[in-house]
DNA sequence: TCACTTCGTCGAAACGAATCGACGAAACGA
DNA sequence: TCGTTTCGTCGATTCGTTTCGACGAAGTGA
C-alpha cells in the first residue's frame, strides 16, 4: 500500500507537507505542491480513508435507513436510494445502507461504532421512535417524510412545523385535496379516495395519514356540492374484490384518486372487469408514484417529487452535520415541504 | 468517547486484555471475561470502526454497485439492494452504495481508500469493463448477472462457465424457453416474446441479451409446430403503439411472453384497448417480475429469484473475500444459476 | 544594522484498536 | 526440591492520517 510517507519521501518533503497540500489547511508554495501532486499522480495514491477518520472523527459517510424488503417493498424505495446516493456524493459523502429489518439496533451499531456523521430516514411514522433515537445518540438526521402528525394550520394556511425534526416530503395533504378538488372542478361530482394499503396506514406512515387526512379536509369542504367516498385503507388480498363492489355499483364514482400507488394496476384491471373504459367511463388519478411511470397509459396524475425530495433531505443533513461541528442545535436546520402539480390536467375532464 | 482503555481501567486490566475479550483471539479466564464485560456495559462502550479498520485492514463493508437512477430505474433494484443489505449483515458486513453515476472511478475511488473488502454489481452487462477493473484492483467481487455472453451449452445441456467471474444469477435463457415452451405445450399455437427495454439490450445487460438468446433457441426448437414472433427491443415511447398493431392484427399471437417488466403495464392496456381480454383471448407471461408481483390479476409467470439471487451473491463475495484474505483466487469461487420456476401454469391454458 | 513579522516547512504527538513478545504464577513430573 | 510447561495477562508497537508547536529563511521598517 502507498502511503503519504512514501509520497512525501519520492517528493522530499516530509509528511505533514503531503497532508497539508492534500487538505489545503495550510499554505503551500506552487513548487512544493506541484512536486507533492507529481508523486501522488506516480504513485497511484490513494488516502486511506480508515486513517483520516480515525484522525479527523469525520467519516463523509451518510447512513440511510431504508424501509423493509419482502412483501412491504415499494418500487420508490430504490429510487429514493439511489438519488439520495447521488446526492450526498455532490456533497462529498457516500452513504452506508441501514434496513428496516436492523432497525434501531442498527442505528446504534451505526453511531456507535462512529460508521456515519449523520442519518436520513426514509419512510417515517407519526412518532417515529428512531427520531427519538437519533436524537439521544447526538447523532445529527434528516427525514424523508415526517413525524409529526398531521395538524391543523397557522393562520397563512401554512402548517406548523416548529419544533419538529428536519424533513422534507411531498405535501401529502395538499396533494390529495388538490386532486380531489380538482377532480371536482372538473365536474365529476361522484369522487372517491383510496388511501395506502392497511398495513402503512396501520403503521402510521406519515404519507398514509397526511394523505387520509387531506381526503377528510377536501370531503368537508366539497361537502356541499360533491359527494368525495373515503375508501378503506385495503388489505393486499381484499383489493381487488372490494374494487369490483365499487366499480359494479350503479352508484360507482367517476373518478378516483388512488393513493395506494402498487395498487393502480389493480384498479384498471378492476375497471376493465366492470367494462368501464378509463378515461371515458372512469377517471383514475393516481397520487405519488414515480416520475414517469404512467401506468401503461395516460392518466392525470401528482408524481412523486423524487429528486426534489433527495436533493434537500441531503441538504438538511448535511447541515445539521455543520450545525453539530459548530455546537449548535442541528434539528434547528428546517424542513422542505414540496407543493404538489398535478399532471396532464386536462385528462381529468368528466366523461 | 468512551475507548477501550476506559473499559480497561475501569475492569482493571489492560487494553489489551479488552481487546482479546472483545476478538476472542486469545484465551481469557473466566472471571477476567465477566470483569471486562460488565465495564463494557456500564460505560456503553462501542468499538471505534475507524480504528478496528486501520489496524487490522478489514473494513467489514462492501461495496454494491446500484444502476442508474432517473429514466433508467426499474423497480426490481432496490429490491435487490435491500435483500443485499439484510443478507451482507447475515454474514457481519455492512454495504455502502454507490451509483452507475460514478461509474467505474467509483469503483476506484472505493477500492484506493480501502472502503470495502469487497464489491456486488448489479445489472451487469456483457464484457462490462467493471469487471476488469475490478481484478485490477484486486477487490474481490461477485455479479448479480454474468459478463459472459451466452454461449453454447455443453454436452451435459450446462452452458460452460469456466473463468467467468463469480456471480449469481436467474438463467434467463432458460426461463424464457420455459416459458415458450410451456405456451406451447398448452396448446397455444401463435406465441411472441417481448424482450426488455431497446436501451437495455443496447447496453447488453445479461438478462436482456440471455432472454434474447433463450427465445432464439425456443423459437428454432418448436419451429415444427409453433410459430414464435420475436419482438423488437422497444423504445419506451413506441411500446404501446406496438403493442396495438401486433394485437390488433388478425393473425395476432394468442399468447406473449413479456420480459419488459415494467411494460406489463402497458401490455394489459393495449390488450384492453383492442378488446382482448386477458386470459380469455390473451395469455400474458411476465418473465423477472418481482416476487408478489402479480400485476393486478393473476397471470402465469416466472418471478425473479431476488432472496435466492442475494443470498448467493452474497456468499459468493463472503468466500472470495477469505480466499483473497488466505493468498488463493478470489475468482475461484464458483458461480450460480438458479433454474426458473413458471407460476401459475394452470392459467396458461389456451382459450 | 537590528528587531520583528510572515511564510513555508518540519518533527512529533495524537486518534483507538490489534497483535507480538515477554513475563510472572500456577501446575506438573521426576 | 527443582526445572519445565502451560496459562493468563501486560506493555509496547503499529496502522496512516491530521494537526499543533516550532523553527529557519526571507521580507519589513526604523
Amino acid at each position: 500500500m502507498v502511503t503519504m510517507k512514501d509520497v512525501a519521501s519520492r517528493a522530499g518533503v516530509a509528511q505533514s507537507t503531503v497532508s497539508y497540500v492534500l487538505t489545503g489547511s495550510r499554505r503551500i508554495s506552487e513548487r512544493t505542491r506541484l512536486a507533492v501532486e507529481e508523486a501522488i499522480a506516480e504513485l497511484g495514491y490513494h488516502p486511506s480513508v480508515s486513517a483520516r477518520t480515525l484522525r479527523s472523527a469525520r467519516t463523509q459517510v451518510l447512513a440511510l435507513a431504508l424501509p423493509r424488503g419482502g412483501d412491504g417493498y415499494r418500487p420508490t424505495d430504490g429510487r429514493f436510494a439511489i438519488e439520495v446516493c447521488d446526492a450526498a456524493r455532490a456533497h462529498g459523502y457516500d452513504v452506508l445502507m441501514l434496513t428496516e429489518r436492523e432497525g434501531v439496533p442498527g442505528l446504534r451499531r451505526m453511531a456507535g461504532g462512529g460508521q456515519a456523521d449523520g442519518a436520513i430516514l426514509m419512510a417515517v411514522a407519526v412518532d417515529d421512535p428512531r427520531v427519538a433515537v437519533l436524537r439521544e445518540l447526538g447523532l445529527p438526521f434528516a427525514l424523508l417524510g415526517t413525524e409529526r402528525a398531521p395538524g391543523g394550520r397557522g393562520a397563512d394556511g401554512a402548517e406548523d412545523f416548529s419544533g419538529a425534526a428536519p424533513f422534507a416530503d411531498l405535501d401529502w395533504a395538499a396533494a390529495v385535496e388538490l386532486a380531489l378538488t380538482a377532480a371536482a372542478g372538473a365536474g365529476h361530482t361522484g369522487l372517491a379516495y383510496l388511501p395506502c394499503a392497511a398495513e402503512e396506514v396501520a403503521g402510521r406512515k406519515g404519507y398514509a395519514v397526511r394523505g387520509l387526512a387531506g381526503a377528510g379536509a377536501a370531503a368537508e369542504r366539497l361537502a356541499g356540492s360533491t359527494r368525495v367516498r373515503l375508501l378503506e385503507p385495503p388489505a393486499p388480498d381484499a383489493l381487488y374484490e372490494e374494487l369490483l363492489a365499487l366499480l359494479g355499483d350503479p352508484r360507482r364514482p367517476t373518478a378516483l384518486a388512488v393513493q395506494h400507488v402498487v395498487g393502480v394496476p389493480t384498479v384498471l384491471a378492476a375497471a376493465e372487469a366492470c367494462g368501464l373504459r378509463v378515461p371515458e367511463d372512469l377517471c383514475v388519478l393516481p397520487i405519488g408514484m414515480l416520475p414517469g411511470d404512467t401506468a401503461g397509459r395516460p392518466l392525470p396524475r401528482i408524481e412523486l417529487p423524487v429528486t426534489e425530495m433527495t436533493t434537500a433531505v441531503t441538504e438538511l443533513v448535511v447541515a445539521a452535520i455543520a450545525a453539530h461541528g459548530a455546537g449548535e442545535d442541528p434539528g434547528a436546520v428546517g424542513h422542505r415541504l414540496i407543493r404538489p402539480a398535478l399532471l396532464d390536467a386536462q385528462l381529468l375532464h368528466a366523461g
